[in-house]
DNA sequence: ACGATCGATGGGCTTACCTCA
DNA sequence: CGTGAGGTAAGCCCATCGATC
């Protein structure tokens, strides 16, 4: 029942900008562009084009993908006895009926109703479920049916017609049905993704508060340790890293032995920790990373800091 | 019984093309 | 012949409906 569901692939992760946006989608045409020859002037119903669309927060990068053929067929191209006559019956007249057969626009077009007839009882014929008469009974694609439109969205997340009129013929839907499958697609990923950013820019948020609260906390610490006679021996001991005032190195002090084995850069051949006569300065812990790295906390960043306070 | 899901519909908007004054 | 206005068709998004699970 849910296969469908499951099949979203709508498993967005904040974990890093790369992975934000796992459906790689493919918003270009691609017998557009990848066409030796160009085709003729005529409207191009495929081009996205106004608003701006949820999928413009994609990588471009991630846009084009050059995927395996569908199931041994490719979506893009039309079979080929279907191209010869769809693009004389269809992709070619830009008043064709060809993918128009919803109920909107089949309103309007008094040609198209036979097809529309036809298309029906095509789709009655390959649905179980439905039985006719007359309601508005709803079909339920089947589990390859899904399986097959979910790959092809995946590919594209929009259709020209004569992809659409391809997938139609392949699935044995109506175009029409493949145009609404893939716009409630297109809906409800953008439903999903919405949500996503929605957590995403919650625990912004969070965090931010967090830091902020952490920060006021840091400066009210240092105005009282400003404030204090004895102002290096209020320091809490330092518990991982440590820094030397006057060189600004890096060094892990929590014992002595640690103390004279510093984490990463060694110091230079004149330098001497006896001959400083300063305390080290321990160095804040790293926060939890963030997307707005914090910038750290150094000596002289403190002193500007305490002299503006 | 009820909520979630999903196919389907209709309205509104934009764009491209065509016709005509 | 070039041009702008108006009409038309097509696609998309969006809100919503209604059947199904």
């Amino acid at each position: 029942m849910m296969v469908e569901k499951e099949d979203l692939g709508l498993s967005l992760s904040l974990s890093s900008p790369e992975t934000r946006f796992p459906l790689q989608l493919n918003l270009m045409p691609t017998c557009s562009s990848s066409s030796p020859s160009p085709p003729p002037p005529q409207p191009a119903p495929f081009l996205l084009h106004n608003k701006s669309q949820w999928s413009d927060l994609l990588n471009p990068s991630e846009r084009r993908t050059e995927g395996p053929l569908l199931r041994g067929i490719d979506v893009n191209r039309a079979p080929a006895a279907e191209r010869e006559s769809e693009e004389e019956a269809g992709a070619s007249s830009p008043n064709s009926t060809v993918s128009s057969v919803s109920g909107k626009r089949g309103d309007r077009e008094v040609p198209g109703a036979e097809e529309h007839e036809a298309e029906r009882a095509c789709s009655r014929g390959i649905s179980d479920e439905e039985d006719g008469e007359g309601s508005r009974k709803k079909l339920r694609l089947s589990k390859d049916q899904s399986a097959i439109l979910e790959e092809s969205f995946k590919e594209h997340n929009t259709l020209n017609p004569k992809q659409k009129l391809a997938l139609a013929k392949q699935l044995n839907l109506r175009p029409r049905q493949v145009e609404v499958w893939f716009q409630n697609r297109r809906a409800r990923t953008k439903l999903k993704q919405t949500e996503v950013d929605c957590e995403f820019l919650k625990r912004c948020c969070e965090n931010l508060t967090e830091e902020n609260r952490r920060l006021l906390k840091e400066v009210q610490e240092l105005r009282a340790l400003k404030l204090s006679p004895q102002f290096y021996m209020h320091m809490t001991p330092p518990t991982t890293l440590t820094m030397c005032p006057s060189c600004e190195r890096v060094s892990n002090s929590t014992n002595t032995a640690a103390a004279s084995t510093p984490s990463t850069v060694p110091p230079p051949p004149d330098h001497h920790p006896l001959l400083h006569h300063h305390r080290p300065i321990p160095i804040a812990p790293a926060p939890p990373p963030t997307p707005w790295a914090p910038i750290p906390l150094r000596p002289s960043f403190l002193d500007a800091t305490l002299q503006r306070t």
